[in-house]
DNA sequence: AGGTGATGGTCAC
DNA sequence: TGACCCTCACCTG
């Protein structure tokens, strides 16, 4: 899936294309039409993530509660405005709706007659989910209170993470993939934010030093943010920097659906992977040249430079 | 054209 | 530990 930074760029395109409107919710495929019935005409009241769960809040203390898991999408499109006049079933007043490709669980469409008034309508996809639910305030409460801190949240601590971490045998790459520890970080970010610091991966956390934590977290804090803008995760200096400086607009960066992509142009305007370690098993280390190594931690292939990554 | 693995997490065994 | 979810990008031909 989709890490954090996806959910959290989900969430402000849901809640720019239907907060405050009353969309219409259907099922296509099926597997959620009680759901998709008593939301349909209700009125979305905004979008919101919680590390790698998203809610959305209808009228009437209703919660549509969705997790992406591994291949779930969600895809937000401004419908086409229609040139040609047309009498096809397939239209809303003035906009071409596109057909549902593929097992769409659930669709938001911009209510009729919105669309005719703002001229922006827009059309919601979700595919593959792991989790599409209808949830009670009180239940949405209880989700989030499973969830560590999520760096992506302005109100995050990160002490509440460290108590956990600094207590604990399991290695700080189980432990960054613990939703209950930290919130929204995943296989991408936890490869490459430990290399970032040099830090080996099967250190325990209780051997972790607390500077190293401050400086793991403060790393978030920075790269997280340029993932939700830029729907990449991106983590090498030079394109952080580029990154930080305004570069890698939208339209010049291919962004998949997933948002994980890492192929960018090169200077000779192909495209051209770049993470530090991540899916890099085999090949020179970028620092020191040594082969970066791979291992099945937790059920998950981590990726790490076994000559850099020594500190803690 | 077809096969495979993947940014995840839950639940059954 | 494995099935599920049943998409998407990247391989092999």
């Amino acid at each position: 899936m989709p890490e954090g930074h996806t959910l959290h760029r989900l969430a402000g395109a849901l809640d720019l294309a239907f907060a405050g409107t009353s969309p219409a919710v259907s099922s296509p495929q099926g597997r959620f039409l009680d759901g998709a019935a008593r939301l349909n005409g209700r009125e979305v009241l905004g979008a919101d993530a919680w590390g790698k769960h998203l809610f959305v809040e209808f009228a009437g203390n209703v919660f549509l509660h969705v997790h992406l898991g591994l291949i779930g999408t969600f895809d937000v499109v401004p419908l086409a405005p229609l040139t040609t006049l047309t009498t096809s079933p397939l239209t809303h007043p003035g906009y071409a709706i596109p057909p549902a490709i593929g097992a769409v669980r659930l669709r938001l469409l911009t209510g009729a007659s919105e669309a005719w008034g703002s001229g922006a309508a827009y059309v919601a996809d979700l595919r593959g989910a792991t989790l599409c639910e209808l949830a009670t305030p009180d239940r949405v409460d209880e989700t989030v209170a499973r969830l560590g801190p999520d760096p992506l949240r302005e109100d995050a601590d990160p002490e509440q993470a460290w108590r956990r971490i600094a207590k604990s045998p399991r290695s700080i790459a189980d432990l960054l993939m613990d939703q209950a520890v930290l919130a929204g970080v995943g296989n991408v970010y936890r490869s490459e934010i430990l290399f970032r610091h040099r830090v080996d991966p099967q250190r325990p956390g209780r051997r972790l030093r607390p500077a190293t934590w401050r400086a793991l977290w403060a790393d978030l804090l920075l790269l997280m943010p340029i993932g939700v803008r830029l729907g990449q995760i991106v983590t090498m200096a030079d394109q952080v920097d580029e990154a930080l400086a305004g570069g890698y607009d939208e339209s010049a960066v291919p962004v998949s659906p997933t948002g994980v992509s890492a192929w960018r142009p090169n200077p000779q305007g192909a495209l051209e992977r770049r993470y530090y370690v991540y899916k890099r098993q085999g090949e020179p280390c970028h620092v020191c040249g040594s082969r970066v190594r791979t291992a099945l931690v937790a059920g998950r292939n981590l990726f790490w430079c076994g000559r850099c990554q020594r500190r803690g």
